[in-house]
DNA sequence: CACCCCGATGTAATCGATTACATTCACTTT
DNA sequence: AAAGTGAATGTAATCGATTACATCGGGGTG
C-alpha cells in the first residue's frame, strides 16, 4: 500500500467505506483528473493509450462518477419528473412503463410525482422542478404546475423542457402527445351505425375535460357521417368512473324509448353500465350493445368481452419520453404527436335485434 | 441596484436566468452564508432577529437551496429508489401510491426502477444505488440487486438501508413488510368449509414463489382445522395470470368428480377461471364457488362480484416507506411487519347446492 | 532555423451549500 | 478585576467532477 488512504474496498474495521473518486482513478492510471473526465465524456480527445489506462483503472476500482458533483458543476441531473393525477390508475401505470423504458435507454432516471388531487403537492413539485432537481418533466395532469393559479409567494418559474401527455394543456406552448380522440370516437360511432343502430347513446366524461370535447365532437361527426341526427336526450353525463357508468345505466333503463347501443367514453363506465343492464334483466349485446373506450386490462376479461377503442399506452409513454429527451439534448422535436387508436371488436356489440 | 450581478428574476434580454444562491440571500439579509444555512437547518442556533432577516430575504428572492450542492456536501440525496418487477401491474401501482405518499410527507422523492424482467436493468439500478444517487431503496422484486449472482466486474456493494416489501428476500437481513399470507389463506379455506364445501380445490401460484408457499400452507392448515383431508388431486398449478386461471378452469371442468369450490391465489386467475366455467355452461356460484386473492379493482366489478382477500396495499406501501424513513434518519425500526388482510365476501361464493 | 499550429495533457477555478474552526462580545464567577 | 463561559456569527475548507486556460512537444512551413 502506498500510504495514501481512500480505498474503494471495505476496510476490515467498521469505518464507512468511501466511494472511489476521480482522483483515485487518476492516480492509478497515472494521468490527471482532467484526462479521466475527458476519457469518459469525449473519448476522442485523449490518446488511445491514456484512454486504455483510464478504463483499466476504472474497471479495477469500480469507479462510478458522483452524480451530485457532476450535477453541481454541469447543471444536469439526468432525471425527469413525471407528474400524474393518480398513480394507482392502470391507465397511467402502463403509460409510465413506456416512459420509464425510453428514459432508461437514454440514461435518464424517472421521478414520480403523484398529485393525488392535492394542490399542495402540485406546488411542491413545481418548486422541486424549479430547484433544478430534474432536467425536464412530463405532465399527465392537464395543468401547468399551477402556473396560472392564485398562489402565495413568488410562483417559481419553471424553465426546463416540458411535455404534455394525453391531457392537453390549454394555452401552453409545449409539445403535446396524444391519441386522436376525435377520430377514435367517430370511428366507434360509425361502427355502431354500420351495424344498423339508429339510436346510439353517448355516456360522456367530465364536461370540463379537453379529451371529452374531442370525443364528443367525434361522436357527433360519426352520427352525421352516417346520416343520423343528433339527439341531445341520448347524451348521458358521466365522469369516467365505474359508478357513473352504473348511474348512466339506470338513467337509460328507465327511459321509454331506449337506445339500442351505448357508447361509453371509458371502459370503466361501460363495465358499470353493463352491470346495471344485467341487474335489470337485460342482456348485452342482445338487448343493448355497449362500447367502451381505452381498452383497459379487464375489457377483454369482462362478461361479455368489451368492444372498445385501444389506446397505445406504452407507445404514448415512449413518444413523450422520446420527445423530451430530444429537447433535453438540444434537438428539434415535433410540437404535436397524435397516435392512432384501434377499434377492438369483441362481444359487447352486435347488430340490433 | 448595487452593481453585483446575479438576480433571481428573469432579465429582459434572453440570458438564461440563474437561480438565487445562498450568497444572494446572505447579502440581502446582511449576514454570512453560514448564518443563512443555519437559519434553515437549525433555527435555534441563530438569533431571532437574524433568522427573521434571513426568512424575509428568502421570501423576497424565492430562494431554493441547490440540491446538487447540498447533496455533494452532506452525502444525502433525499431520494429513494423503488424497484419493482412490473409497473403496469395494478397490484404494485397502488402500493406505490402508499409509498409515494409517505415519502413525500417525510421530504423524500421517489425514483422508480421498473425491472421489466431484464437482469441488465437490475444491474443498472444496483449501480445507480451504489453511486449514491439515493439514500435508500424499497425492493418489491424478491431479489437483492443480483447481489448473489455471477456478474462481471466488481459487484458494487450496496451500503444503504433497504426494505423488502411483499416478496420476501430469502437470506437477506433487511426489514420485511408483508401481509400475513398464511393466515389469509387459512381463513378463506375455513370460510369455504364453513359453508359446507368438502371438496375445495386450490389454484396455486408459481412453485418457487415465497408467497405461494405461505398461502399453500394456509390452505392446508385451513382444511385440517375444519377436519377435511388434503387431496393432492385438487391442487391445480397456476402462475397468478388470468390465462393460467382459464387453463385451471379447463382442467377442473374436465374432471369426473368436480370440486364444489375453488380457491384461486390471485383474483386474475379467479376471473379467468370463472370465464371458463361460464363457457362450459356452468354458473357461479350455483354450480361452483370461486374465491380469489388480492381484491384488485375489478374484483368488485366482475360478474359475479368476487369473494376474495383484501390486501391493504396502500398501507403496505406506507409501512415500508415509513420503516425506510426511520432507518434513514437513524431511528430503530422493526425487522418485520405483518399486516392483516380482510376477507371480502361478495357473490362468487355460496353454500354448495 | 525560426516560427506557428495543433493535439495531448495538466493545473486550478468553479459549481453552491455545509460545517469545522476561529472570533467576538456580553455576562458570570471567583 | 481577571478569567472563564457560551451564544452568535463569520471565515474558509470541503464535497467531487467539469472545464477554461496554460503548457508542452512534435511536425510542418517559409
Amino acid at each position: 500500500m502506498d500510504g495514501t488512504e481512500r480505498k474503494g474496498r471495505s476496510r476490515s474495521d467498521g469505518t464507512p467505506v468511501r466511494a472511489t473518486r476521480i482522483q483515485d482513478v487518476a492516480r492509478l492510471a497515472e494521468v490527471s483528473t482532467a484526462t479521466v473526465s475527458r476519457a469518459l465524456a469525449s473519448p476522442d480527445r485523449v490518446s488511445p493509450e491514456a484512454r486504455a489506462r483510464v478504463l483499466e483503472a476504472i474497471a479495477r476500482t469500480g469507479y462510478v462518477p458522483n452524480p451530485a458533483a457532476r450535477s453541481l458543476r454541469s447543471q444536469k441531473t439526468f432525471m425527469v419528473l413525471v407528474v400524474l393525477p393518480d398513480l394507482a390508475n392502470t391507465f397511467f401505470s402502463k403509460i409510465l412503463r413506456g416512459i420509464e423504458e425510453t428514459l432508461f435507454e437514454a440514461g435518464y432516471g424517472m421521478i414520480i410525482g403523484d398529485l393525488d388531487g392535492s394542490p399542495e403537492k402540485e406546488a411542491h413539485f413545481a418548486a422541486f422542478t424549479a430547484a433544478g432537481r430534474v432536467d425536464g418533466a412530463i405532465l399527465l395532469n392537464g395543468h401547468l404546475f399551477g402556473q396560472n393559479r392564485a398562489g402565495k409567494g413568488t410562483p417559481a418559474k419553471v424553465n426546463i423542457p416540458l411535455v404534455a401527455l394525453c391531457e392537453a394543456i390549454p394555452g401552453a406552448d409545449i409539445p403535446q402527445i396524444e391519441v386522436d380522440n376525435r377520430d377514435a370516437a367517430r370511428r366507434m360511432t360509425q361502427h355502431l351505425a354500420s351495424l344498423g343502430h339508429r339510436r346510439i347513446a353517448y355516456v360522456s366524461g367530465p364536461a370540463d375535460n379537453v379529451l371529452e370535447h374531442e370525443r364528443f365532437r367525434g361522436y357527433r361527426e360519426g352520427l352525421a357521417a352516417e346520416g343520423l341526427s343528433f339527439d341531445p336526450s341520448l347524451v348521458v353525463p358521466g365522469d369516467y368512473t365505474l359508478e357513473s357508468g352504473v348511474k348512466a345505466g339506470e338513467t337509460l333503463v328507465s327511459r321509454h324509448e331506449r337506445p339500442t347501443a351505448v357508447f361509453c367514453t371509458s371502459d370503466e363506465m361501460a363495465i358499470g353500465l353493463v352491470r346495471t343492464l344485467h341487474s335489470a334483466g337485460m342482456s348485452v349485446p342482445e338487448d343493448m350493445s355497449v362500447a367502451g373506450f381505452d381498452n383497459i386490462e379487464f375489457a377483454a376479461a369482462a362478461q361479455p368481452a368489451l368492444t372498445t377503442i385501444h389506446q397505445p399506452r406504452r407507445e404514448l409513454g415512449q413518444a413523450a419520453a422520446s420527445v423530451l429527451v430530444d429537447l433535453l439534448q438540444g434537438r428539434e422535436a415535433p410540437k404535436r404527436i397524435r397516435l392512432k387508436t384501434e377499434l377492438v371488436i369483441r362481444d359487447s356489440v352486435a347488430a340490433p335485434h
